[in-house]
DNA sequence: GCAAGAATGCCAATAAGTTTGCAATTGAGG
DNA sequence: CCTCAATTGCAAACTTATTGGCATTCTTGC
């Protein structure tokens, strides 16, 4: 399974400088965890960074009643854990390895260490969790305010984005299901919607893009919000939206 | 209105110290808006920090169909615009001021002179930043879980928290609902579902909480994920959750 | 006091999503 | 080539939330 979703994440892991990366790295020590092995529990107080080496952490959260919430799957050179390390919060997901996984796990000593050695880092540090809580507030906002048909055609094109081929996306419909956080049927009843708009083609385990520009478009079309990286609409001004 | 939906967020004002504070003041220029001025609109590209000096700010996005999503308001102490600061990204939703409001706005360039000179407040940030996604990243996993009784719940009694009288929250129910994102009417079922359990008593405009403790308990019994100050489960293991 | 506005309660019709179950299709391994 | 398991399609009954409208209750200013 590919990134599921990987939020549009800046990478801290492009985000650092060769040196700096070595450094974190050098600080740490590689753990290994088998497929499926459990890297941390939600709720689990375990202060340190990790950064992903090889293979790919899967974070959701399993609800009482067995089912599952993905939230999203980091791969090489993507980090977590940085709740634990500067507000000492506990970890909000499980946390599991897909596949054979390594993971260097930065104690907080050591990343502080690195830190008062290392002032740029923390303005990397700032960048990277900023740019997650701004994707963090986007997919609130999505949740809230988009129909499940356009939240699908977005979590496509951005899987599409990161597959090797721009107009085929492996994956399930339960997968994508999983990702959605709905159940099988609406994620195949939104799929149909889109596929009778002729944006996807929907096949087994995978998901034909026939016109990638034309479902980033719709996308926009739909989305109800003015797309992110748009000019101001008014500037300050003394009317308010409705109250 | 009061804090409608804090986000339980740790204030910036409340981690800086008093020097720090005045310094980022002296940096930045008070500005002065009218009750409904739009402080800025979202996807508007203007990078500078922001604190609430006097008032309050609403955030939040219209639709294209007259609905609005209410996602946080913020009072004196609070700071905003780190995204635009550190990650150059466009402001995710609309800020208008609530009543008489003065913020004060401090550039990029002034903040990064402060910053170059107090090498704890890059430490300062982070944690405020940290505590924001943390949070955010707590609301996305209740919006796709929970029930919407439940959410009412939490957010009455985060709300029942920044009250003046603990067991009395102000706050109409068409506010509760624009702030959960639902109509008034499911506000009002879910409302009322607390009522049938004693948790809370709906009065006009404000809502009565008979025992904080209760309504504390039944929502952690109902969350249906282990509350997050908990200790551990089960520590790093090799069995897997539900896949 | 008393009217006006605000807030709440309630109803019906509608829409969206869930669960359960089963049938049909596809792909991969022997 | 053929079977088996995974995947998809689909239907029915149910739950939850929305919209629009209307009646009732509460508060406040006069």
């Amino acid at each position: 399974m590919a990134d599921l979703l990987d939020f549009g994440m800046t990478a801290l892991g492009d985000l650092l400088t060769p040196r700096l990366a070595a450094r974190l790295r050098a600080g740490g020590t590689p753990v290994r965890y088998a497929d499926r092995a459990l890297i941390h529990a939600r709720g689990d107080i375990k202060p340190g960074l990790s950064m992903v080496r090889t293979g790919s952490v899967r974070f959701g959260n399993p609800g009482s009643d067995g089912s599952y919430i993905v939230i999203t799957v980091m791969g090489p050179g993507q980090c977590f854990g940085e709740f634990s390390l500067f507000a000492d919060l506990p970890r909000t997901h499980d946390a599991v390895a897909i596949g054979d996984t390594v993971v260097d796990q930065i104690s907080r000593t050591a990343f502080d260490a690195i830190l008062a050695e290392e002032p740029e880092l923390s303005r990397i540090m700032l960048t990277a969790v900023t740019g997650r809580l701004h994707a963090a507030m986007e997919m609130l906002d999505d949740m809230r305010r988009l129909p499940l048909a356009v939240r699908a055609a977005k979590l496509i094109r951005q899987l599409a984005g990161a597959s090797a081929r721009p107009d085929l996306v492996r994956c399930t419909q339960t997968e994508l299901a999983f990702a959605l956080g709905v159940s099988r049927v609406s994620s195949g009843k939104a799929l149909g919607r889109l596929q009778a708009l002729g944006l996807v083609e929907p096949g087994y385990g995978q998901i034909g893009i026939p016109d990638l520009d034309r479902l980033t478009s719709w996308i926009a079309a739909h989305a109800e919000l003015a797309p992110l990286p748009a000019v101001g609409r008014t500037g300050p001004g003394s009317q308010a939206g409705p109250v």
